[in-house]
DNA sequence: CCTCCACTGGAAACCTAGGCTC
DNA sequence: GAGCCTAGGTTTCCAGTGGAGG
């Protein structure tokens, strides 16, 4: 075990490191340059702009795929916004609806943001979504605030019968002499169909499509943002190509790539090479993969966990019926409780969502319809993370 | 062409754990 | 403490269904 250790740090040493500014490629880093997003920017600078007058702008909503700069362009150009404000009377956060989980996540996510006073602030669970909504315009009026919302991946919110966006495009009156703005980000391009027509006509007073980056776009993309985080000439054009190659062929997602360089840059760093090569993408690639299996799977509940060992006992593939009858097996005997096939079903409709199932509807004529069900992981991973939970020891 | 299986998936109602207000 | 609220997981109920076998 030593030598293992020891083996570790001496190719450490070896290579030299590699990065000069990790965070060039960190998830979080918006660069002030977004190359091939001009028009977007300078259509939301126009119209986020008239908050340096005092009056509300106009909503926007921005739609396109994941990975496409949606959320980079609309927080550099609210950032810029408010370096722009001498008044400083411009507010603006930012909550990803779907990261908040919930329509009351969200609210107090976005109540966060704003000066709450002591008896007013928001706790997490307890009040009605109206009341939170109502704190939220207080503040704002009481504040004479110009706030500037970005909700990210809105199309969580569509389907709430509180008609919070609603009550958000329509907030004028209520928060004078403040101001509430908008900016929706969308990946699902079908989202507009399923929105109230009221709510659409105000929150869409702006819309703007992000296409999908080129593949060589993303070179360049890369390229640049290789040259600020690794020292000079670690990166060969070859390990860009194909960084740009792979992401490119997952619809044009500049975040994917960027992950990916990062991640092949660390693994060039901890095995010591000198330069990141296209092997590291490749492995870089595969750890990426492999990390989301064991994350999602680490963090399922206890049933789920149950019902996806249940299901890996047939290597083949199964239905429902099948899965349903050893899981409930499985579940008397680790003493947990029996849930019904409606909820098993659902479960592995969810593990599906998920990448972790396989669960396609198919018909067998006579014999019914089910979901042909196939565990996607193969049995020592499930065993390895699984088993890491006392009480499942007993399953493969 | 019709039947009828083994479910699917929508809807509503229920339950629990948390928190509010009075 | 009583009587409200919510989120989120679950149960109950049930109409709906694709297509192999008749």
């Amino acid at each position: 075990m030593d030598d293992g250790i020891d083996a570790i740090f001496t190719k450490a040493k070896q290579g030299r490191a590699l990065f000069q500014d990790r965070s060039a490629l960190s998830p979080e880093f918006i660069p002030d340059h977004l190359p091939f997003r001009e028009s977007q920017i300078s259509n939301i600078a126009q119209v986020l702009g008239t908050a340096l007058h005092g009056s509300k702008p106009s909503n926007l909503l921005l739609y396109g795929k994941t990975g496409t700069g949606k959320t980079a362009v609309a927080r550099l150009v609210v950032r810029k916004l408010q370096n722009q404000d001498d008044s400083k009377q411009i507010l603006a956060t930012y909550v990803n609806s779907r990261i908040a989980g919930t329509e009351y996540r969200t609210l107090f996510k976005i109540a966060e943001a704003l000066p709450l006073e002591e008896d007013k602030r928001i706790p997490l669970t307890g009040l009605s979504i109206s009341e939170v909504v109502g704190r939220i315009f207080e503040s704002i009026a009481k504040n004479g605030i110009h706030f500037v919302l970005i909700l990210d991946e809105i199309d969580y919110l569509v389907n709430s019968e509180h008609e919070t966006l609603y009550q958000f495009t329509r907030a004028g009156e209520q928060v004078a002499p403040g101001f509430l703005t908008i900016v929706g980000i969308s990946n699902d391009l079908r989202f507009k169909e399923a929105l109230d027509p009221r709510v659409l006509s105000s929150l869409g007073e702006e819309e703007l499509v992000f296409p999908p980056y080129t593949t060589e776009e993303l070179r360049s993309i890369l390229a640049e943002r290789a040259k600020a985080a690794f020292k000079p000439g670690v990166v060969p054009e070859s390990t860009i190509n194909l960084c740009a190659a792979l992401a490119g062929s997952e619809h044009g997602d500049a975040r994917r790539a960027v992950d990916l360089l990062r991640i092949a840059g660390e693994v060039a760093e901890r095995e010591g090479h000198q330069s990141v090569d296209e092997e590291c993408i490749r492995k870089a690639s595969q750890k990426v993969e492999r990390d989301r299996v064991e994350e999602a799977l680490q963090s399922l509940p206890l049933q789920n966990k149950i019902i996806i060992i249940a299901a890996s006992k047939f290597p083949g593939g199964t239905n429902t019926g099948e899965v349903y009858l050893a899981y409930s097996n499985l579940a008397r005997k680790s003493s947990a409780e029996v849930l019904t096939q409606r909820r098993v079903s659902g479960i592995l409709a969810e593990l599906d969502v998920l990448g972790l199932v396989e669960a396609a509807v198919v018909s067998k004529g006579r014999r019914g319809r089910t979901k042909r069900i196939k565990v996607l992981i193969d049995n020592e991973t499930l065993a390895r993370v699984i088993g890491e939970d006392a009480g499942l020891l007993d399953l493969a």
